[in-house]
DNA sequence: AGATGTGAATGAGTTCACAGCT
DNA sequence: AGCTGTGAACTCATTCACATCT
């Protein structure tokens, strides 16, 4: 009956300037190279070649070199890296040298500690709002911030100016809120509801699904006995 | 001159019983897959072919197809899979038929947050003991259960019979509290500290970076201007 | 001499397409 | 006829090994 699926899915992510197609893979791994170098840089360490660099963090040490030459020369050859110069360029790449301003939807007990997590102490991330649907919540504070009502998120994302959502809402209101960010011009939103959110073009989308991660870890349990 | 790298690596994961070699990435399409029947069960739906599925939650079909046949025949021929079936035999392959006990390290804001979460109102997960290393928070309780002191990490573990436990300690405490879990007999660790933990044998570590998932979408939005 | 950056080789993971069973 | 289970083809990712530069 149906004409087949032809869906063109996530072809052209309308990649902009360099933006080189990357995978979360390797995004991940220069987030846990900028920590690692950051750690060097409150030790001292001026200089590091990728084979210390994968010794003292438990990396590979061509991978290292492969995933910085995706995005320019970092390096010096027959030298290594300049730790600070390398730490300031990835913070940059990563877009962390700017602040982000973060919204958390859902202002239960898991919103509230990962805004508190996240926004707290921190250069990078910052919670500059938190909507709730729930009336007794709103007023409250959370990290700072005034809970206002899920039914404003336009005029909250407006006023806050905040770019990317925590969605910590509960899995049937999932879809539905990420609908009204997308509406309201959020750009990014990372999704702790143990849905599958069906995506709409130009916002970012990242899940993480904590009891995924959990029955990762009960899988081996129950195969070992 | 070096006789080449000879090292065995992770080879021979005493895999025991049909353990087969798996991916996180299946693992965690199987919990993927396991929600979305339990969907279907709700909704009295009986039956199911990998299309139907895979049109239905997003999925590839053939993967379906592909991460089940690894772990053994669970459909029928020309007909499709039965949801309660293939459901059920999904939750005894991840081990979610049994109760798995939690433990709780470090009961900051996010500890008992995650500890609230993941126990809470759950077949498969129950929180059985937490612990904390400020005297303030000792009696305390957690999800029901009295917060103990970080001190006697062995002595709850073995008290509490916790086989997993969820790592929310500050991240230069990360690595210290890790040796005394392996110690105490713990067999799972889901780890939060943003530290690449120096790991010991005959323990499941799985590392949940929540700033490296926001960084993720970071770098995007810097990318695109 | 020493370490980067990179094409080539290998390995892992996904998709295809069809044989085989109901 | 229909849908699973699966070898083969293909794509993506990692590792190797070396030419290249300081």
């Amino acid at each position: 009956m149906a004409p087949q699926n032809m869906a063109p899915q996530n072809m052209a992510p309308q990649n902009m300037a360099e933006s080189v197609a990357t995978s979360p893979a390797t995004l991940n791994r220069l987030s846990v190279y900028l920590r690692s170098l950051q750690t060097l840089l409150r030790e001292g360490v001026k200089r590091i070649s990728s084979q210390e660099l994968a010794d003292r963090f438990q990396l590979s040490p061509a991978q290292i070199r492969k995933d910085l030459a995706r995005f320019g020369e970092f390096g010096v050859r027959g030298v290594g890296y300049d730790v600070a110069d390398l730490a300031a360029r990835l913070t940059a790449l990563l877009g962390l040298d700017r602040r982000q301003r973060l919204l958390i939807v859902g202002v239960g007990n898991l919103g509230s500690a990962l805004g508190r997590y996240l926004g707290f102490n921190d250069e990078s991330f910052q919670v500059v709002a938190g909507v709730d649907s729930a009336p007794q919540l709103i007023g409250k504070r959370i990290s700072g911030v005034p809970i206002e009502p899920y039914d404003d998120l336009q005029g909250v994302v407006e006023r806050s100016g905040a770019e990317i959502a925590v969605l910590t809402v509960p899995a049937e209101a999932a879809q539905e809120a990420y609908g009204r960010l997308v509406d309201a011009g959020i750009r990014a939103i990372l999704n702790f509801a143990p849905v599958s959110i069906v995506e709409r073009p130009g916002v970012r989308l990242k899940n993480v699904d904590l009891r995924i991660h959990l029955e990762e870890l009960t899988f081996f349990l129950a195969a070992r006995g």
